[in-house]
DNA sequence: GCCATGGCTAGTA
DNA sequence: GCCATGGCTAGTA
């Protein structure tokens, strides 16, 4: 029985994320097993979220702020106010709102 | 093996 | 500083 890498549950992890919510780069690492590996969330946005059909847009730092830049930065938040979520004057997102909870969605 | 990568982050000066 | 990958290199068989 081969377990799944870590990479793997990462993208598993961002799947679920739902439509008009957030998660953040350590707290995906978190999940997936390793609460240090918030650099390696970032990577596998970077080289999988096209091919794989990630909503990448949804996942955001713990600061609450788009990590991108320029046309990066536009492109996610318009994405993300698609999607209903509110970012301030200086592109911050609440997360006390919009921060996915998997734990009550899962139950 | 070694090294670069990468949309980070906890914890200092 | 952290760390899971992928690619590339040296050094054996």
């Amino acid at each position: 029985m081969q377990q799944k890498t870590f990479t793997e549950r990462v993208i598993d992890i961002i799947r679920e994320i739902p439509p008009g919510k957030v998660a953040t780069y350590g707290g995906i690492a978190e999940r997936a097993g390793n609460p240090r590996a918030a650099r390696q969330v970032a990577r596998v946005l970077h080289s999988s979220s096209r091919k794989r059909g990630l909503p990448w847009h949804r996942v955001i730092n713990k600061q609450g702020r788009i990590a991108l830049k320029d046309q990066g930065y536009e492109r996610q938040k318009a994405l993300l106010e698609a999607e209903g979520i509110y970012l301030d004057l200086k592109g911050n997102v609440d997360l006390e709102e919009y921060l996915w909870n998997p734990i009550g969605g899962l139950i």
